[in-house]
DNA sequence: AAAAAAT
């Protein structure tokens, strides 16, 4: 409690309120000093209501009493920083005299483990999904997922009240898109390998897909004229109806990949308009280890769905339930979701799935891996649910693990297609790559000596928990740079606010768990720092991909700490000499130049 | 061990 930088607030809350932030901040930050030194949790309680009163809510202070200790300190908390972010509906909730519970840390894990365990563990949203959470608030869960409902059936955990925005829908907006690099003409000389029986042979241009003229005109807006390997390769592939496993690196046109060849099939399929129905009957399911990165993936399909009667829909947590529903409802042919969502809607009968003819895996092996698998074995065995042989599977990711295509085959049909991009031009090659060795302790000095060298670049920070998150979003504010984080214990609307203002640039700085690593398009980010390097090499694979994008050149500086990281260094080697060596053959020889050390691929077809 | 994913 005592250290200055466990002030908590706002970690990188985005500092709130768009319109007042400007030369606020610096003074909005001070007064996160100011706050440590005040005594018990109560008054602290109190002076960040006031605070948050100050800036900007005149009654937030009658909301300290000790109901909410946990939350009032942390809301009050992100009133320092210029917003309550307490809405109607929860306010509503607490006149109404019943316990309003955050559903991120008390003090979002800065501070949420100081005097008062009690608060701590209601605030957390691991209260009711069990994390590591002692007292869980409501119900005695253990595990986020049901293992079926408590006697009554009755879920008790706090009430979701968020609506996300909805979508741009004038046409420019849709469409907006970003500038290719100059390394983007490379890719044409990307080795691409394709296994598997009959594969059929890879298109050069978009004209030869053959694709219809709503489809080829919304590509001419989307701003894309070439083909990107995995694209060349995958739609000829996906338009055979053939199943498909597809390593490649996201960002290199993946989601258009299978987007285009699906959306051309539905159209001529011919497709009616869905009506408004209780229950609708979506033609392709796509899913994602992501909330973020299923949004992302539903924009891009609406662009390429542009002017036609293909609608697609997105659901995911974190979300009103209420509001996917009604969303499904109005017409649903792409359903794209998270897979909590997805089978909570299911189980709910608002999506029946006997239509179902297309399903993609996005992050594939994430997918299939310990925390998602039986959810995806869950939902290919649902009721009405296409047989493999009658459905087309697809499945993407930047890194296919052997075991994981080992479990792929129950998704797939036998003969399914193994393609796999190679790295040059890919992540690998236009990052440049750094490991710095740097001791547990100075990882935050040499971290701020970074940021302050590379100022205002966009910066991704890596780091391994929730809690250090938000610790090192905090700190970095605290040193006057403009940083927002996110993380799976936030809110919903906090992870949305703290995307959206990486992505407009008021804070280049973001501070990320995992649950950015993965297939986020973010456009110039020219930085990735691995704070902590992830324990596998896929995941520092996927990190550093978010960098380097769309032939862009980018840099990823890893932290490495020869106590906790001797289990990476090996791996870590091999990623660092291959795209080395890759980079000197292709620099030597040009076009076609013969691979120096026989595999490039991230991974290869385990058939062979 | 951590993170992610419904309420």
């Amino acid at each position: 409690r005592n250290q200055p930088m466990r002030g908590g607030f706002g970690t990188g809350r985005s500092f709130g309120n768009r319109a007042a932030l400007g030369n606020k901040f610096e003074e909005r930050n001070n007064s996160g000093f100011q706050r440590d030194s005040t005594g018990d949790s109560q008054s602290r309680s109190r002076t960040l209501s006031r605070r948050g009163a100050g800036f900007q809510e005149g009654n937030c202070s009658e909301r300290s009493g000790t109901q909410r200790r946990g939350t009032g300190g942390f809301r009050g908390g992100r009133g320092g920083f210029g917003q309550s972010h307490i809405n109607e509906n929860e306010q509503q909730e607490q006149q109404s005299g019943s316990i309003f519970i955050s559903r991120r840390g008390g003090f979002g894990g800065p501070t949420g483990d100081n005097d008062n365990n009690k608060s701590r563990g209601f605030g957390r949203q691991g209260g009711y999904r069990g994390y590591n959470e002692e007292v869980i608030a409501g119900s005695g869960r253990s595990s986020w997922k049901s293992d079926g409902e408590n006697e009554d059936g009755d879920y008790q955990g706090p009430k979701v009240t968020y609506v996300p925005p909805p979508p741009p829908d004038n046409e420019e907006a849709i469409f907006a898109h970003y500038q290719t690099g100059i390394n983007f003409d490379k890719y044409d000389t990307i080795l691409v390998e394709v296994s598997g029986l009959d594969p059929p042979p890879a298109i050069l241009t978009f004209e030869e897909a053959n694709l219809c003229q709503t489809l080829i005109k919304n590509i001419a807006k989307a701003g894309y004229s070439k083909l990107t390997p995995v694209q060349k390769y995958s739609i000829p592939i996906i338009l055979a109806g053939r199943d498909l496993m597809a390593c490649a690196q996201t960002g290199s046109g993946k989601t258009a990949a299978f987007l285009l060849p699906i959306l051309d099939h539905m159209m001529k399929d011919g497709i009616t308009a869905s009506h408004f129905r209780e229950q609708q009957e979506p033609e392709c399911i796509i899913v994602a280890p992501t909330r973020e990165l299923i949004n992302q993936i539903f924009l891009e399909a609406r662009k390429f769905a542009y002017g036609t009667c293909i609608r697609p829909v997105v659901i995911y947590g974190g979300t009103q339930t209420g509001h996917s529903i009604r969303q499904i409802m109005q017409g649903c042919n792409i359903l794209c979701a998270t897979p909590g969502r997805l089978m909570d809607i299911i189980g709910k009968e608002k999506i029946g799935l006997h239509k179902v003819r297309y399903l993609v895996l996005d992050e594939a092996d994430r997918m299939l891996d310990m925390g998602f698998g039986p959810e995806m074995k869950k939902l290919i065995s649902c009721p009405g649910m296409p047989s493999k042989d009658r459905r087309q599977t697809l499945m993407f990711s930047a890194t296919f693990p052997e075991e994981i295509q080992r479990l792929a085959g129950e998704f797939l049909k036998p003969e399914y297609l193994f393609v796999a991009v190679g790295q040059v031009g890919g992540a690998c090659s236009d990052v440049q790559q750094t490991i710095l060795q740097v001791s547990q302790y100075s990882k935050r000095e040499k971290l701020v000596e970074i940021l302050q060298s590379i100022r205002d670049e966009r910066t991704m920070v890596f780091v391994e928990t929730k809690k250090k998150a938000d610790f090192i979003a905090t700190f970095l504010c605290q040193e006057k740079i403009a940083t927002t984080s996110i993380h799976g214990d936030r809110e919903q609307r906090e992870r949305e606010e703290a995307l959206w203002d990486f992505r407009s640039g008021k804070c280049p700085v973001l501070v990320a768990t995992s649950v950015a690593a993965r297939g986020l398009d973010i456009e110039n980010v020219q930085h990735v720092i691995n704070f902590d390097l992830p324990s596998t090499i896929d995941e520092y694979v996927h990190r550093i991909g978010r960098t380097g994008r769309c032939g862009n050149i980018g840099k990823a500086i890893s932290f490495f700490d020869s106590v906790s990281d001797s289990h990476i260094a090996q791996p870590l080697v091999k990623v660092l000499s291959d795209a080395w060596l890759e980079e000197i053959a292709f620099s030597t020889h040009g076009m076609g130049f013969s691979n120096p050390r026989g595999n490039i691929f991230a991974s290869v077809d385990t058939r062979k």
